[in-house]
DNA sequence: TCTGGGGTCCTAGGACCC
DNA sequence: TCTGGGGTCCTAGGACCC
């Protein structure tokens, strides 16, 4: 049996956020975002998309369209408060949730909605329900896949709802344009076009006639896509909690900079926000990254595995020094960021063989306990019983 | 027009081991 | 001494999303 899953995705949620703070402002030309060098768009109201201010844009082009709008930095810590009321909210219709990013959450509703005579009305009333109790705004998609719930939720804005039907599929989807296609972005969509696909209809069509130089364009993204496009794929709701795999931060300079040592001041600031947060998040990474942009917007990032897992500044800055020494060619820079990967709790480390010094050693005595334990089955007697005690006869000397 | 900052996932080549 | 093929890890880069 089909699942019946929801998408919601809150409109112009940073704004509708500043409207509760502030409702002098609804109904006002509202832009979020950075006023500062190459400060872009980060949303905007519904009043300022009339002037055709748009998400992404950068600022000083949004403020020559609507020369009236209201530039807010934005509160962030207002918007994560919100954002958790948004989805204690939802959980008291269905436990099944994934939250998909700080606006948006993905619900298995079948066992809600299975018994319902009216399916829609529950949840307009739902979508009512979370205006009255929280002040936001929602749209939301009602389909039996992930991908077609999240197709839906964009369709009607703000306050739609959209059913899309697996039998429906080829009449809703059909005529939209290729760029909306989830997954299908400003690069993929271009080269799309040139191959003559302009609607989410012609992709479909090739697809589904087995077209050979479609299936090798897309490669491994073919067979979800070609699910995805008939009304089939991922219907699995994923409640696991959040866990961060990378921590990084990044900021564009003031200015570009020429030298190494201005680059490290910010590299400096970088690494310890990023310290603070792994902190917080009580993660360990073994593996740091810097990421460099320079005039031309041309993006380096180089890593290195690290001995030991660690979110101390010290060693994250240390590193990255390492690594902006290895690769900095003078150029100017534009942005600077580093990125601590490869993240685990810290709890969860086991616990290091702490009798050997480093990661050399701790190989070599691994090829070495397997060698023992191949010279205790063949010979008896053999000098020495464990990898530790190889290694600490060979540093003694006595090996 | 001129392009932020936070992420995720995928690919591909080379090193290294068996 | 030269050889193959498979698996995994590391690193760099790219596409995409909000």
């Amino acid at each position: 049996m089909s699942k019946i899953i929801l998408h919601i995705d809150l409109n112009a949620f940073f704004v509708r956020c500043e409207e509760l703070l502030n409702p002098s402002l609804e109904g006002k030309p509202v832009i979020i975002g950075h006023s500062g060098r190459g400060g872009i768009v980060s949303t905007c109201s519904y009043a300022a998309r009339k002037y055709g201010v748009k998400s992404g844009m950068p600022t000083y082009k949004a403020l020559q369209l609507c020369k009236n709008a209201i530039m807010i930095y934005g509160h962030f810590d207002l918007y994560q408060k919100k954002s958790k009321e948004f989805i204690n909210f939802v959980k008291k219709y269905s436990n099944i949730i994934e939250q998909a990013s700080i606006d948006e959450c993905y619900v298995d509703m079948t066992k809600v909605l299975q018994n319902e005579k009216n399916p829609l009305n529950f949840v307009k009333q739902m979508q009512a329900n979370l205006l009255k109790e929280t002040g936001l705004k929602c749209s939301i998609g009602i389909a039996p896949t992930k991908f077609l719930a999240k197709m839906g939720s964009d369709m009607k804005k703000p306050m739609g709802i959209t059913v899309i039907r697996r039998k429906d599929v080829r009449k809703m989807l059909d005529p939209l344009p290729i760029e909306d296609f989830f997954g299908i972005g400003k690069k993929t969509s271009p080269r799309l076009r040139e191959m003559g696909i302009n609607t989410i209809g012609d992709l479909a069509k090739l697809i589904n006639s087995d077209d050979q130089d479609i299936k090798r364009f897309l490669g491994k993204f073919y067979f979800g896509i070609k699910e995805w496009i008939n009304g089939y794929g991922s219907d699995t709701v994923d409640t696991e909690p959040w866990d961060p795999k990378q921590i990084g931060h990044s900021t564009t300079l003031p200015r570009d900079a020429e030298d190494a040592d201005e680059i490290k001041i910010y590299l400096k600031q970088m690494a310890e926000e990023v310290s603070k947060d792994a902190k917080a998040e009580n993660k360990v990474g073994s593996s740091v990254q810097l990421i460099l942009k320079d005039n031309e917007f041309k993006v380096i990032n180089r890593s290195k595995r690290i001995k030991d897992k660690t979110n101390e500044f010290e060693v994250i800055y240390e590193e990255g020094l390492k690594l902006l020494a290895a690769n900095y060619d003078g150029r100017p820079i534009r942005l600077v960021g580093i990125t601590l990967q490869n993240l685990v709790n810290k709890d969860e480390i086991v616990e290091q063989l702490s009798i050997f010094d480093n990661y050399e050693e701790v190989k070599e005595a691994n090829a070495v306990r397997l060698l023992i334990a191949e010279l205790n089955r063949q010979i008896k007697g053999a000098d020495f019983k464990t990898a530790g005690d190889y290694l600490r006869e060979k540093k003694n000397g006595t090996h």
